[in-house]
DNA sequence: TTAGCATATCCGCATAGGCGGATAAAATCA
DNA sequence: TGATTTTATCCGCCTATGCGGATATGCTAA
């Protein structure tokens, strides 16, 4: 009960819900995160690692660069949760932005890569 | 966005999602979460101002006594993410345990009704 | 109208965790 | 090795919210 509760408390920050739904389409690098979301680096990265203690993204270094992506849920509890929150994110107008600004920033440039 | 986070944030506290689960057979009483979850009458209180306003659940005056139950969804979302919760919770141990505390509580008196 | 019960709110206190700037650590390259 | 880049962690500050006892409110019945 404890965990399913951390579990949800993860999901109840702005930040953390938009950094959910870019990984949403596929790994991510900080650098780019930063791009989209607009918010210092130490602010990212302090939610990355709540998302990583909670199970929900996992980290693989690159390098220097480090590419965030959704865990594999464990449970089909979580795996549902999962597939739900994804469809509720994607219809969400702050997650159609985000998408446009990423969109855009990897036209522009591609430094983290 | 913004919206979402806080109806998750409901669910990041564990006498919270314990009124939720006891919620989702039916009405109950403030007194009766009182005796299942044998937490002071004001820490039950506070946590179900908080579903309230957050849209979880819905009071329903009966003289002197206060009743609780579930509210209606009402976003698709929101109906999925209450009966995919549904099926977790009822699957936790500490949810059992309350179940039948409650059972217990409703056998040997009946102080509220 | 007053007493008594159920519930809501108030209070002070404690902690988790938000924030962003500063600093440390990890990895690469010259 | 030393400089540079990327990321993680540290720091102090601040707000939200947890807690439970005390008090206020709402309702009923005598």
């Amino acid at each position: 009960m404890r965990t399913t509760a951390q579990f949800f408390k993860a999901l109840s920050e702005e930040p953390r819900l938009r950094i959910l739904a870019l990984l949403l389409n596929g790994e991510l690098c900080v650098c780019d995160l930063m791009a989209v979301l607009q918010l210092p680096q130490s602010t990212i990265s302090r939610h990355l690692a709540y998302l990583r203690n909670t199970g929900w993204v996992k980290g693989r270094r690159r390098g220097v660069w480090m590419y965030y992506r959704l865990a594999e849920m464990p449970t089909p509890f979580a795996q549902e949760l999962v597939a739900l929150l994804g469809k509720r994110l994607r219809e969400l107008p702050d997650t159609l932005q985000d998408y446009a600004a990423l969109e855009a920033f990897r036209r522009t440039k591609k430094p983290c890569a």
